[in-house]
DNA sequence: CTGAGTGTTCCTTTCTCGGGAACTCTCTTC
DNA sequence: GAAGAGAGTTCCCGAGAAAGGAACACTCAG
């Protein structure tokens, strides 16, 4: 209450904003931008010109575009995780294992990233990439790593972020989240039944530190219909927390 | 000459140098970070507060640090660009087939930027990473992309990157460094012989456009110990040629 | 209890940034 | 080849954003 709203810069805020546009618009000229964002044209062109200089931005032929140094310092973020070194070799395990595609999501300020994905030789291809973000209620990575915050953690997240629906059996309702959420903890492993995707079916687990923070989850995602019996049930949720102990031990003892 | 320096807005700067710091620092605090770029603590203060809203940093207990929303803007750059996507398996395959560490490099604002890279079984490990910047002239890659790049260019790169030296292989004369361009072009393949790194030689070839513009650069990197004779000057140049192609013809019709 | 180290907040001044308008330049179109 | 539409660029001015300094909390160590 008493906190006072951090002050937020209007003029990186600006810039920043230019970039989002690019990545929106896949791509604009300066007076597409400037009608996106509402600033400017003379104001856009600065932005871009500092931008540019950072390699930020480039300027292709007839459009700008977002550049490589968002890459490069990008790759450094990702790098710095110890879970991401750590998982890297397990996914890739648990992909050739499966044959399905293989995930490591973490999260960050309430939402979930993908922090690297692996194919097996029958991955599906799905919309989701590498550094994609998403709602952590609606994906079995997102459940598995919700199970494991503080409550009054996962309340502050559902405040902010709320429980936007997917499919028809996207979990929309906060008791029903929470009854899951302890099933998982029981579990050790979270399931996702076609709540973001149709047709798509998720097996998770997440690993733990030492004093029981959750620093992640992976997951194994493929077609409903390779997805059901035994398989679904026993076989890939065994691999699946069989690679996750791995990653458990090897990031707190390495 | 007649052209006006481009406007740089110096809001935008400073929060650019604030997460270069962090960067440079692996993970600051406020003071470090203000001592560091010589702000005022209340400016950083509320350029991290800025940043911190976008992802772009997080704050882990007691230090700050780079966030993955630099990470996700940054993979959409990459996956952005054809290349990327048409070499992806090319490189792969030239792993496994040679056993060692196969590269894609691409050039932006004068530098080499690596785009990915896949190991083999045997590859050696180096201080490079993906998304790491490199200077053109002291790589193969780099002097695979610079033979093909227009001579004009290639001096506007030389201005303003100059050729600092690495190790003493380096070619640091441009004289010299035109002679060696023209030998790649005539060869199709380029080649480092311990000129950044001692120990390390490269093998790299081209690809470019239908309108013979260079779009970047594979290679196969490995110790010297493994890199002489019939394999160095043959085996190896052939397959890197070969994958060369492959993406070439990919890129143009698809 | 004190002191040194954080991070945070407030206030004041300065000069940066944003907008508007004028100016190029390059293509189209007639 | 003149006229016009659209792009990007440059210039200028005034509002107000951002930077700095100082004072204020907090935490931890001794």
């Amino acid at each position: 209450m008493s906190k006072k709203d951090p002050t937020i810069l209007e003029t990186p805020e600006n810039s920043f904003q230019i970039v989002e546009s690019l990545k929106e618009l896949d791509g604009a000229n300066l007076t597409e931008i400037a009608r996106h964002t509402g600033l400017a044209k003379s104001t856009v062109h600065d932005h871009l010109s500092t931008l540019q200089y950072h390699n930020y931005v480039v300027k292709e032929d007839d459009e700008y575009n977002v550049g490589l140094g968002f890459f490069e310092i990008g790759e450094y973020a990702r790098r710095r995780l110890k879970v991401y070194q750590t998982a890297r070799p397990e996914i890739k395990e648990l992909a050739k294992e499966t044959g399905e595609l293989a995930n490591l999501m973490v999260e960050e300020h309430g939402r979930g990233v993908y922090l690297h994905r692996e194919r097996g030789d029958n991955a599906v291809t799905l919309d989701t990439y590498t550094g994609k973000r998403r709602y952590l209620h609606r994906t079995a990575l997102g459940k598995a790593i919700l199970a494991h915050l503080p409550e009054d953690r996962v309340n502050e997240i559902l405040d902010q972020h709320g429980l936007p629906q997917a499919t028809e059996n996207t979990i929309t309702d906060r008791e029903k989240l929470f009854d899951e959420l302890e099933k998982i903890r029981d579990e050790d492993i979270a399931y996702c039944r076609q709540e973001r995707v149709n047709g798509l079916k998720c097996v998770a687990a997440p690993f733990l530190s030492s004093n029981n923070e959750v620093l992640g989850a992976i997951s194994v995602a493929a077609p409903t219909t390779r997805m059901k019996g035994e398989r679904f049930e026993e076989e890939i949720p065994e691999l699946v927390l069989q690679a996750a102990n791995v990653i458990e031990i090897n990031v707190t003892y390495s």
